[in-house]
DNA sequence: AGTCTAAATGAAAACGACTTTCATTTTCAA
DNA sequence: TTGAAAATGAAAGTCGTTTTCATTTAGACT
């Protein structure tokens, strides 16, 4: 990892090391403060922004993605060799992971109809999970929980 | 309008009925700031929290739902009948939208498969539109615009 | 080992979109 | 006409994200 930091023009720090190791640690998706809640188990005098640089940074060289549900807080997500599709649920907030091969290829065709240059793609099912729709029957608006409440 | 709204528990005011016309003139994308913006022309005295709150309720009766695409702007769009999937340019941030029907089938399936119980789906391209592929060959490292400055 | 420069850090402040508060005004049903 | 509920506008608050700045540290080069 130092080496590979070293060819982008980056060093490492113990703080790094620590932030990187907790991350990759992980297998799934985590907030900013999360892992910062993580790390600083382990060192209590880690930032909140040295949290956030590094995984701006694990972005950047490509070993992580931010991914966006659009209830105001980014996760990030472990770049793995085969793209997917994301599962969100709206009471528990869990991420799950779905294949999307079939779709991106379809959508790949769509892009190339409109002759524009698709550099992501993002396909995500907002709902309920298998646990939370035994109860959760409703409160089902298409609103997010933050922007349930209107006045 | 008046009637529906009455039917719902709210009533018709100046200010609301310019918003809602405003509103639904446009064909495209709107975010509060824009739709702000064009509802001032007509009349300077309208607050931007009256326009925020018009465009929450529009959602709220069901006209429009909120677009989220990551770059921090919640985007409002006129509900259709058709559900479509957005491809949305990186560089100058406009939408266009495209059928996802067999798409919406095949993830259908798949929240099924896993006993997910889907309220909605969200289909996006990121990349850049035709105009915006032909000089922005370079800078594209999958990070949006805003995110694209680290240190 | 010592020195230097760029990079990294931590604390705090700034940012910016969104949301709420509150005093006042307006709608509309009775 | 009147009163309760809803709507408005201005301002303040919220909250995740991002930047600033003074200081420390990594690592390349003597």
């Amino acid at each position: 990892m130092r080496e590979f930091l070293k060819t982008k023009g980056f060093k490492m720090t113990p703080q790094r090391e620590l932030i990187f190791r907790s991350f990759f640690e992980l297998t799934d998706h985590v907030s900013v403060d999360e892992l910062y809640i993580k790390v600083r188990k382990k060192d209590s005098s880690i930032g909140y922004s040295t949290v956030w640089r590094n995984l701006k940074l694990i972005c950047k060289v490509g070993l992580a993605e931010e991914v966006n549900v659009g209830d105001g807080i980014t996760r990030y997500d472990h770049i793995t060799k085969v793209p997917h599709g994301h599962l969100f649920c709206i009471n528990c907030k869990k991420l799950i992971e779905f294949n999307v091969e079939q779709i991106i290829a379809i959508l790949a065709q769509t892009a190339s109809d409109k002759n524009f240059a698709p550099e992501s793609f993002k396909i995500e099912i907002q709902g309920y999970c298998e646990e939370c729709s035994k109860d959760n029957k409703s409160d089902s608006n298409g609103f997010s929980q933050k922007q349930q409440k209107l006045n």
